[in-house]
DNA sequence: GAGGAGTGTGGGATCGATCCCACAATAGCT
DNA sequence: AGCTATTGTGGGATCGATCCCACACTCCTC
C-alpha cells in the first residue's frame, strides 16, 4: 500500500505538498506540481478513502434504503440513483428495509454508522423515533421518494399521482367507458389518495362525480386484482372497463377475466398504473400510464447531492411527471362498437 | 459526535479499557465492564466506521459489480447477496458495469479505493489487465458468478446449465416432440457451451444427437427470438417446439408466434430458460428452466465471507442447481394428439 | 528601505479508533 | 518466601490522510 509519505519522499516534497496537489487547492509551484504527479504515475499512488473520510468528515458515500432492492421497481430506482451519484464521484451502499420498522431502522443506523453524507429513502412508514433523532444529530440529510417516513427531511420528491390517474380516466371515458370499476390501493397511501383526486378530476372533465364509477378499495397487489375481479364477475354487477390501481392487481385483473372466459379488450377493458417492468409482457400487452421510476430516484440523488453542497438549504421539493402508455388492453367498449 | 474517549471519560477508565469491551476481548473486569457499558448506553456511543477501518484496515463493506443491477435479474441477485452479507454485519457497495470494459474498471477500481474487504462479481467479459493487477495487489479477494473475468479469483459459483437444459431438452421429447428448434445464445458463453452439452445429453437419453434437431445460433435478446421465429417460420420449416436459449428470447418467440397466428402450445410449445420475472406474466404462462438467481448470489457472498474468514484459502468453486418449472407454453405435439 | 500583499513550502496537530507493550496486582505453586 | 501465570489496566504509537499556521521569499508601492 503506497501512502502520500511515499510519494512526498520520491518527489522530495512535503506530505503537505502533495495533498495540495491531490487536491488542487493552496499554491503549488509549477516544477513541483510535475515532480509530484510523476511520482504519483510511478508508483501508482492511490489516496486512502478511509483516512480521508476520517480526516475530513466526508465519506463520498450515499445511503439509499428502500422497501426491497431486489424488486425491480426498486432496482430501476436505484439504477436513477447512480446515475446522479456516480459522476458525483460518490459510491453507494444500498439497503432493504422489507417493510419491517426495526430492519428498515436497523438499515438506517447502519448508514449513519458509516458517516453517509447523504440518505435516499423510500419507505412506506413512518421511521422509528429514536432513528430519525439520530439522524437527525448526525445532521445528516435524507431526501424521501414518494412517501415522508422522517418528518424533517431535508429533500422529497413526489410522483404527479394527480395527473397520471387524471389521464388514465380520461382515456377510459374518451373511449367511451361509463361502467367503469376502479380497484384502489392502500387508502391511506398518498399515492393512492392522489390518483383518487386525479380520477375524480377526471370524472369531473366529463360531468361525472366518484359516484359515478363503482370503487373496491384494496392492496397493491396481484393477488387482490385477482381475488376483487372475481368477486366482481360473481356480483353480477355489469362493467365495461376495470382501472387497477397498480399493474400487479392489473396482472390479478387478467388472469382472473381470462380464467372467466372474457376476452380483454374485446369484453372488457383493463387499466394499469406503474409501467412494471411486466406490464408489456402481460397479454393483452397492458395499457397503463407510466411512472419513470428511474427518473424518481435520479431526481432524489440530484437534490441530495444539491443539499449537500450548499448545506442548511431549507427542505427541497421535486415532482415527476408520469405518462400514458397506450398499449392493447384498452378499446372501446363492446356495445358502443356494436351500435356504430 | 461522542466519541471513545468521552465514554472513557464518564466511565473513568483508559480509551483501551473501553476499546476491550466494545470489541469484546481482552481482560476487563466485571465492574468497569458494566459502568462502560452504562456510560456507552447514556451517551449513545457508536463507534466512527471510518476510524475503525482506517486502523485496522478491514473496513466490513463489500462491493458487488454486476453488467446493470438496475435489472430485474441482478436486482435479485443482489438480494441474494445481502442475505449472507447482512447477517455477517458487512455493508453493501453495488455498481453497474452496463457492459462496458472501463465502467467495469472504474467500478472495481472505486471498491479497491474504498478498501472493500471482498468483492462480488458479475461480469460478462475479461477484466482490463491493469484492474485485475490492482485487485491483485490490494489482496482482495473476489468471488465471481457463471462467467470468469477475473484469472485469479479466489471463489466462483456456478450455474448447473448443464443439468437445467437437459432437463428442460427431456421434457419437450418426453412429450414427444422431435421437430425441435433451439435458439441458442453468444457461442463463446460457458452459460451457452454448457447449455449445449445438456441439450446433447437429452438427445442422447433418447437415442438423438444435436444433428436431429435444429439450432440457430444468436443472443440473449427478445429481438433476437423474434426475428429468429418469423425466419424460421417464413423459410417453411416444419417444427413442433421451439426451445429459447433464454426467457428474453422466449418472448420474442411468443410474440412472433402470435404475429403468424400461431397458438402456443396448441400450434408450437415454447420452452424458457431462466424463470426470468416477466416469464410468468407472458401468455401463455412460460414453462422454462428456473435458475435460482438469488441463490447464486448468496452462495457467491457466502464463499467470500469464508475466504474472509480463513485467508490463503484456496479458491473454492460452488455449483447451483435448477429446477424445471413447468407452466403453459409446452403440450404434447399436434400430431401426436390427432393420432390419438 | 520599510511595509504589505501574494506566492510557495513544510511542520505538526488532528480525526477516532486499535493494539502492542509495560506494568500491577493477585493467585497458585514449590 | 520466591517464582511464574493469570488477570486487569493504561500509555502511547499508529493507521493515512487534511489543513492550520508559521515562516520564507519575491515583488510592488509609497
Amino acid at each position: 500500500m503506497v501512502t502520500i509519505t511515499d510519494v512526498s519522499k520520491r518527489a522530495g516534497v512535503s506530505r503537505s505538498t502533495v495533498s495540495r496537489v491531490v487536491a488542487g487547492n493552496g499554491y503549488v509551484s509549477e516544477s513541483k506540481r510535475k515532480a509530484i504527479e510523476g511520482a504519483i504515475a510511478d508508483l501508482g499512488y492511490r489516496p486512502n478513502t478511509m483516512a480521508q473520510a476520517l480526516r475530513s468528515n466526508r465519506s463520498n458515500l450515499i445511503g439509499a434504503v428502500m422497501v426491497d432492492v431486489g424488486t425491480p421497481y426498486f432496482a430501476n430506482m436505484i439504477y436513477g440513483v447512480q446515475r446522479a451519484t456516480r459522476p458525483a464521484g460518490k459510491s453507494l451502499i444500498v439497503s432493504s428495509g422489507y417493510a419491517d420498522q426495526d430492519e428498515e431502522a436497523r438499515a438506517v443506523i447502519e448508514l449513519v454508522d458509516r458517516s453517509c453524507d447523504g440518505i435516499v429513502v423510500y419507505l412506506e412508514r413512518p421511521m422509528r423515533e429514536d432513528v430519525v433523532e439520530i439522524v437527525r444529530k448526525a445532521r445528516i440529510p435524507v431526501v424521501s421518494i414518494g412517501h415522508n417516513p422522517f418528518p424533517n427531511s431535508r429533500g422529497r420528491v413526489i410522483l404527479n399521482n394527480f395527473d397520471g390517474a387524471r389521464a388514465a380516466m380520461n382515456h377510459l371515458l374518451d373511449e367511451g367507458h361509463r361502467k367503469i370499476v376502479h380497484l384502489s390501493g392502500q387508502a391511506d397511501f398518498g399515492d393512492t389518495i392522489a390518483r383518487m383526486e386525479g380520477i375524480a378530476a377526471a370524472l369531473a372533465d366529463h360531468g361525472l362525480t366518484l359516484e359515478d364509477i363503482h370503487i373496491v378499495n384494496g392492496i397493491f397487489h396481484q393477488d387482490f386484482g385477482y381475488s376483487a375481479t372475481n368477486d366482481l364477475i360473481q356480483s353480477g354487477r355489469e362493467f365495461t372497463a376495470i382501472f387497477a390501481g397498480d399493474d400487479d392487481m392489473a396482472a390479478g385483473v387478467l388472469l382472473a377475466l381470462r380464467d372467466a372466459g372474457l376476452r380483454v379488450p374485446e369484453d372488457v377493458s383493463v387499466m394499469g398504473f406503474d409501467d412494471a417492468f411486466h406490464a408489456k409482457h402481460m397479454w393483452p400487452p397492458l395499457t397503463t400510464v407510466r411512472q419513470p421510476v428511474d427518473t424518481l430516484g435520479e431526481v432524489a440523488a440530484s437534490l441530495l447531492l444539491k443539499l449537500l453542497g450548499e448545506p442548511g438549504t431549507g427542505p427541497l421539493q421535486s415532482t415527476v411527471q408520469t405518462s400514458l402508455v397506450v398499449r392493447s388492453s384498452v378499446s372501446a367498449p363492446r356495445q358502443e362498437r356494436e351500435v356504430a
